[in-house]
DNA sequence: CAAAGGTCCTGCTCGC
DNA sequence: TGCGAGCAGGACCTTT
């Protein structure tokens, strides 16, 4: 589930716990996800200091100083900072055994979620070579979602969830920034003018934003590294409210997939 | 049987 | 015919 803001909720609460701790050793009790987890993790990490914690996209990136761990969440992902001695519970597939007696606990019930290792220079990985610009960054602009949308029959609801155009807007944030651009999800992103491509940008940065504030959107699964919900959900203008009153002119809210994916929106006011 | 917050892969169509 | 880009659909997995 989570998406930018929640990812970078989960950065937050766990960089100032493990920024400078050494790693104790690794737990692998469920290496299946969505790439196996990788056999020889605990001879690469034992004994070695995290440096930093960022994140690029819905990716985590734990920087060692031979190499970098990367972590995606999935559907489904949580990360807590637990004493070493909790019990897993049935879908805690990996402990990052740290000193101190504590241990990062990866929690993925639908096991979309990943932790891979590279040596390299994480940005030319595979799995994050190609991903586009973040969307709080200046290289997400006007020019660039133009340049993207040009000449492309796609749904923009599914232009802007493509990684590789722009990263972390997931399901709930497309329907949201969607809504306060007053675009309709299901138009062609190649048909929309400028002017109101800019209004889009402006929404995902807004919304993204004020869901970072708030500390994420938990709809089920997701909590933050301490395991507390994210306040967004109350915040939503249309996302998961079918039916209720557009708050901009009280239409009902439709729901409707677009792209396999369940999409939001007020069919009177998003054109 | 349906749906859930993500992403990758396959195979089709279209235009050059 | 061949090739690449763009796009739709399916796959992965568990729980509610």
């Amino acid at each position: 589930m989570p998406e930018l803001p929640e990812v970078e909720t989960t950065r937050r609460g766990i960089a100032p716990l493990l920024e400078g701790m050494t790693v104790a050793g690794v737990v692998v009790r469920q290496r299946r996800l969505r790439h196996p987890v990788p056999a020889r993790l605990d001879a690469s990490l034992r004994g070695r200091s995290i440096e930093t914690v960022t994140r690029r996209g819905k990716y985590l990136l734990l920087h060692f100083h031979h190499g970098t761990l990367l972590i995606h969440l999935g559907m489904s992902g949580s990360l807590r900072v637990l004493p070493a001695d909790t019990p897993p519970q049935k879908h805690d597939h990996f402990d990052l055994v740290l000193d101190k007696g504590r241990c990062l606990r990866l929690r993925d019930p639908r096991r979309f979620g990943l932790v891979l290792w590279t040596r390299d220079d994480p940005a030319r990985h595979p799995l994050l070579s190609k991903l586009g610009p973040e969307p709080l960054s200046r290289e997400f602009d006007t020019d660039h979602l133009a340049a993207q949308a040009k000449g492309r029959r796609v749904a923009i609801k599914n232009l802007i969830m493509n990684s590789q155009v722009v990263v972390g807007v997931g399901n709930i944030y497309a329907s949201e920034a969607l809504f306060l651009a007053a675009i309709h999800p299901a138009r062609a992103a190649g048909k929309i003018s400028r002017a109101r491509l800019e209004k889009l940008v402006a929404a995902i940065r807004q919304v993204l934003r004020a869901a970072i504030r708030a500390g994420g959107t938990s709809l089920r699964d997701f909590t933050d590294s301490e395991g507390r919900p994210g306040y967004f959900r109350q915040k939503l203008k249309v996302y998961g409210r079918a039916g209720e009153p557009c708050p901009r002119c009280g239409a009902p809210i439709r729901q409707k997939l677009i792209g396999q994916r369940s999409s939001f929106y007020c069919g009177s006011c998003q054109h």
